[in-house]
DNA sequence: ATGGCTTGAGTGTCAAGA
């Protein structure tokens, strides 16, 4: 089974890129963020035609995320339990068996803002539900933008990012407790190139210079981790015309 | 340089992203 994550910052804007992209890498499954569509507005039928059914759990103009799969999805939930939250950034749906859960995680905007408080509240809840979701189904993977670059590795200058937003002290700390419910960074079990990256401004030329930040990621519980075979970042669609700040990220399980 | 692009809203120019 191949997952794979990708905020693509508007689908509306990147959705040829999208079927482009579904016909050339053939993923089984893939979680898309800031898809800024309400659900009535996505486009199902266009993805019907390229083979995917579609959940989407989505609002106007902000935030939005969906779950393309092969197969049908099951037991889907949308948005965090136990969590008063207008904003869309949570899907979770059982696609042959393994649990997945699609999230776009709050940016946070700057250390010590109102956004940043929400944003560490958003993410202890994450991990306090995962606790109960990762007992109730082992084979469970948390795909998306988690708007954490967890190590300096993950920043092009960590002098430059120290203690900003992205990559501060709670919020490695809050991503370092969602590995401690016994999730694996699935990238970091293979040898990778230096400096790889998943998300690179629009600004400065930041692509062209590798100025970037890995950002997005896919978690692997224990039991799918065994199972993962590759995990590699996808910077093809980063390099096209108007497109995503944002690069697909692939992992591949035998099930 | 509270900047530098891009998107969506909406038709001015701003909020938000990361």
């Amino acid at each position: 089974m191949k997952i794979a994550t990708w905020n693509v910052n508007s689908l509306k804007v990147r959705l040829p890129q999208v079927l482009d992209w579904l016909a050339a890498v053939q993923p089984d499954v893939l979680a898309l963020q800031e898809t800024k569509l309400e659900d009535a507005a996505f486009p199902c039928e266009a993805l019907a035609a390229a083979g995917y059914q579609a959940l989407a759990n989505g609002q106007k103009t902000y935030n939005g995320v969906a779950i393309l799969t092969r197969q049908a999805p099951a037991d889907v939930r949308r948005d965090l339990p136990g969590f008063a939250d207008t904003q869309k950034r949570l899907l979770a749906a059982t696609v042959g068996g393994v649990r997945i859960i699609c999230a776009y995680m709050p940016n946070g905007q700057a250390v010590g803002s109102d956004k940043y408080a929400y944003k560490l509240a958003w993410l202890a809840a994450l991990r306090d539900w995962l606790r109960v979701e990762i007992e109730r189904q082992p084979r469970l993977a948390l795909l998306g933008d988690f708007n954490i670059a967890p190590e300096d590795r993950d920043v092009h200058d960590p002098e430059l990012w120290r203690e900003q937003i992205l990559c501060s002290t709670p919020e490695r700390a809050a991503f370092r407790a969602l590995l401690d419910l016994g999730l694996v960074d699935a990238f970091r079990l293979f040898e990778q190139p230096e400096k790889s990256f998943s998300w690179w401004d629009y600004r400065q030329l930041a692509f062209r210079r590798n100025h970037g930040l890995r950002i997005d990621h896919i978690l692997l519980s224990s039991e799918l981790a065994g199972r993962c075979r590759s995990c590699t970042i996808d910077k093809a669609p980063r390099k096209l015309e108007r497109p995503s700040d944002h690069a697909p990220v692939i992992a591949e399980l035998e099930l």
